[in-house]
DNA sequence: TAAAATGTACGAACTAGTGCGTATGTCAAG
DNA sequence: CTTGACATACGCACTAGTTCGTACATTTTA
């Protein structure tokens, strides 16, 4: 259906169909899958509604496109980190900041994943590409939870999904949340001195945690 | 608008209210804002949807008095709880539970909660009632800390909004993603066990970061 | 009987999706 | 290297169906 090209060309259908996600990423996260309008999308963008379904079928492909491309775009991140060599407790801060960082810098993928489970996970269900990703973290904190053990840094046993969850969850949160928690508690989450504490926060609470 | 009465009567205005409301937050929680229908809700309400604008006036109003009450279910669970007498430490454990078990209780909060956030928290900001909330736990929370550092248990001095943060997150996480997160690592977060021991996890990283 | 509560039927506006025509590029034959 | 046949890329304008909201009639209660 969709044909790849190089370059040179007047029509341009991999930089149209990327001009159209870009849009469409824009739209579903600020709209919601249902909230969304494709007549707004087609807009905004350079093309026209379409050549939305001419490439994507229907409003829920461009949706799953949409969700798909986000996916792929950070799984890239999470590989080649080099945590074996560190130290277990120095590797975990890494891997913590940068899940951190990760979140902060895409809320984008946040409020997907957040309107995914509005849905019920529906959409992750059908694909393939996103249902075996964010596998290669758990080895990696399992990796450093049983170096931390057998070195005697970490005493406690702990389950490596229950970390990556204890991490994620406040991470998530932080970016997913900041809109009702900014409004109940008057609080700016993306300043940067709040960032640095809450980052350190949460490395300590999970180190903490690990060795007692 | 919406007159009080006693019952007895064929005309019950109170009940039909609560119908509507039973039915919209289900409607909502299940579709989000604007995937919820308001002839969907009309249907499966015991009365029709001329009632629905009667008493709400519009498909947003509907939904701000969803949130409200939702909300409003919450605040009676939050107040007394009686901290002060038990010791900080344990008083923290009561308090972690009560969050844990609430947010595991009341999954159409959360759900809406996320949803408001989906919609940058435009209706809540609209709602003075929900506005001023929440902001017991954190004198509640900020009692415990300085008590436990004044006796010495709790080593570190943190700010009570942060550690607020870092129990909700986690709590608010187990089931605002329960469904992307149980499809990525095929685990199901509802079970006793799983739970039991989340819960344990969460007390004991808040506590050992405080002491240390 | 006045006021509140409720039901029916309908309409205006919106929205996802499409039919059909056009433009642009590819490739092969002459 | 021009020409013609064909495939891909694109746009306008329309449709069928949905969705929020309301006008009007009717019943129930004070």
């Amino acid at each position: 259906m969709a044909a790849k090209r190089e370059n040179g060309r007047k029509n341009d259908p991999q930089r149209t169909q990327e001009d159209i996600l870009d849009v469409a990423t824009e739209e579903f996260t600020t709209h919601g899958l249902a909230g969304g309008r494709v007549d707004a999308i087609a807009e905004k963008t350079r093309t026209s509604k379409r050549m939305i379904y001419y490439y994507f079928g229907s409003k829920e492909g461009l949706y799953l496109a949409v969700l798909e491309r986000a996916y792929r775009k950070i799984r890239t991140l999470e590989e080649d980190l080099q945590l074996s060599n560190l130290p277990p407790e120095q590797a975990l801060r890494v891997l913590i900041s940068t899940t951190f960082e990760h979140d902060e810098a895409n809320p984008d993928f946040v409020r997907l994943v957040s309107i995914e489970n509005i849905h019920h996970a529906a959409h992750m269900l059908r694909s393939e590409a996103i249902r075996d990703l964010n596998v290669s973290v758990i080895e990696t904190i399992a990796a450093i939870l049983e170096r931390g053990v057998a070195a005697g840094v970490f005493v406690r046993k702990a389950d490596p999904i229950d970390i990556h969850m204890l991490i994620s969850a406040f991470c998530f949160f932080r970016v997913s949340n900041r809109y009702t928690f900014g409004t109940i508690f008057r609080r700016d989450l993306s300043e940067p001195e709040t960032m640095e504490r809450h980052k350190g926060m949460i490395a300590d609470a999970v180190i903490s945690y690990l060795k007692t």
